[in-house]
RNA sequence: GCCGCAUUCGUCUAGGGGUCUAGGACAUCGCCCUCUCAAGGCGAAGAUCGGGGGUUCGAAUCCCCCAUGCGGUACCA
């Protein structure tokens, strides 16, 4: 096949939010039309009425394109092979669907839900495989008749041949052979003259041209079913090409499209917005998602976004499945904040910063971020590092002024001590800070870290921060002192 | 139940008959650096390659069986 005819697709349906499952299987379709230089086609597959969930398209097509994964052909972006969404599409599945009940390759069931449910239980209590009875595929002329005749509901369902076996490989998986008494006579349009996933996705898939099918995991037992759609059809099947699913930390389940919540454990994120809420890197995610289930060689990890399209091979996608590891993620998150240019991470920054109601200006901001930079994991973790810059008074613990094997009166010296020896800084730089500081620490005969730690608290009001002549310098000389005076205060009233 | 797929350190993986006394990464632990926390540097521990049979001079790598896990078995996708 000629590389630059490569088509592929990614067929959410808008029935939630947009997974990291589904993002994975996004950016291995786009990765794979990006290194063929073929096309990567976004298709809505709005088919179940009942599950319709409105805001999931906005937030499908957000994510997508946060994690840069722009399609080609699509929602708002047009193509020659639209419409698009399934839902504007029936008038070719009923055409499809009537060319194969013609020809006698499916049949209309008139089969109530009653019926149906009924059947069931009854398979069950016999401990009979489930599946349906094939009761309308044999009906006469004559009951046909009358069951149109009293304007009975129907479906259309797939006369699945009661020989043989259905073959078909996958790209990922191998020569997968399935018997066809396995199968059922699946229902291609529905009751509502809607198409099922299966009858919509052959078809579409057909007629858009698209080449190679990789989608989930959760799809492979249903390919045999589509094969027999393609043959009816007369129809060549495009390559398919089954992803592992992502399974949870445990490694113990698929991970949820549901949160779950696990008493004592950390928050479980699984769609993509949350993430982007989370102070996630879309770059960094991008990466990540891209070795659940592909590796390069086993060595290297860190790939951009073009080096990604350049590497990327289908061949090296992995079929078992992978636990999603949040603690690699945020390590390689921490990974990807420290790389960024300073320009880059300081407007990263004050986003962050303004989207939690503090008012900080790119400048201090710029001066900030080496303090800070070596410190987050996500961009979450700004703001309990910076905000002590941002308020007039500090609220706090005094205890917290006391070190260790200290008592009140000298650490009240201490700070006395600080605050004097501060006063004198001429050129208030963190060199001068610290070289002050540490003169007075040997001055007073105590060790450095001793003598910085009540002065860290006046400063910050916590006991963890950012390194301390940064945060004085950029805190100034005026409002270091002025906290500084306000913890003897604390103290001394305490 | 039936069908399908999977199975290498806790986790993600490299590995495609000998170079594997199994390599890398995250996490863990220790030491160093150090104003706290990080980051960084160095090092340690961690997998008899799910189990059992074969094939072979030789198997993590090929074949068979079993176990376990996951998925499917809808007028849901």
């Amino acid at each position: 096949m000629s590389s630059d005819s490569v088509r592929v697709r990614f067929a959410p349906s808008p029935t939630g939010y947009l997974h990291v499952g589904g993002a994975r299987t996004a950016l291995y379709n786009w990765l794979f039309a990006r290194h063929c230089g073929g096309k990567f086609i976004l298709r809505i597959e709005d088919t179940d009425r009942t599950r319709y969930v409105p805001d999931s398209l906005p937030d499908l097509m957000a994510g997508l394109r946060w994690l840069g994964l722009y399609w080609d052909e699509g929602p708002e972006v047009g193509g020659d092979y639209g419409p698009y969404f399934q839902s504007d599409r029936l008038p070719f599945y009923q055409k499809y669907c009537d060319q194969l009940v013609a020809e006698g390759k499916a049949y209309r069931c008139y089969c109530t839900p009653e019926r149906l449910d009924a059947m069931r239980e009854e398979q069950r209590v016999n401990k009979q495989p489930p599946g349906y009875d094939r009761h309308c595929r044999f009906l006469t002329q004559k009951q046909i008749a009358e069951y149109e005749a009293e304007g009975c509901p129907w479906v259309v369902r797939l006369a699945i041949p009661t020989k043989g076996a259905t073959e078909y490989d996958d790209l990922f998986r191998g020569h997968i052979t399935v018997d066809n008494q396995q199968l059922d006579d699946l229902v291609l349009l529905k009751s509502d003259g809607f198409p099922t996933y299966h009858l919509a996705n052959v078809i579409d898939d057909h007629l858009m041209g698209i080449t190679h099918i990789m989608r989930g995991d959760e799809w492979l037992a249903s390919v045999p079913k589509h094969v027999l759609l393609y043959q009816a059809f007369g129809w060549q099947v495009p390559v398919q090409a089954h992803l592992p699913t992502i399974l949870d930390p445990s490694g113990k389940g698929k991970l949820s499209k549901r949160k779950k919540r696990i008493p004592g454990e950390p928050e479980m994120l699984t769609y993509v917005h949350e993430f982007k809420e989370a102070g996630y890197l879309p770059e960094a995610l991008f990466n990540f998602l891209a070795l659940v289930g592909w590796s390069y060689d086993g060595q290297t990890e860190y790939f951009n976004q073009s080096r990604l399209v350049e590497v990327f091979d289908l061949e090296r996608v992995n079929k078992s499945p992978a636990a999603f590891s949040y603690e690699k993620l945020d390590h390689m998150n921490a990974e990807y904040i420290r790389s960024l240019g300073m320009n880059d991470l300081a407007g990263r920054m004050l986003q962050e910063l303004l989207a939690n109601g503090i008012k900080a200006d790119l400048a201090t901001v710029l001066d900030l971020e080496p303090l800070v930079r070596e410190r987050m994991r996500t961009l979450k973790d700004l703001v309990p590092l910076v905000d002590t810059f941002f308020v007039d008074e500090l609220d706090y613990d005094p205890q917290l002024l006391i070190g260790k094997k200290m008592d009140r009166e000298s650490t009240l010296n201490m700070l006395a001590q600080a605050k004097a020896c501060l006063s004198e800084v001429e050129l208030f730089e963190e060199e001068t800070i610290e070289e002050a500081l540490r003169n007075q620490a040997s001055v007073l005969d105590m060790g450095a870290g001793k003598f910085f730690a009540p002065i860290r608290v006046a400063v910050t009001g916590k006991t963890v921060s950012p390194p301390m002549f940064g945060t004085l310098k950029i805190l100034g000389k005026e409002r270091s002192l002025a906290r500084l005076d306000a913890a003897y205060e604390k103290l001394s009233q305490s």
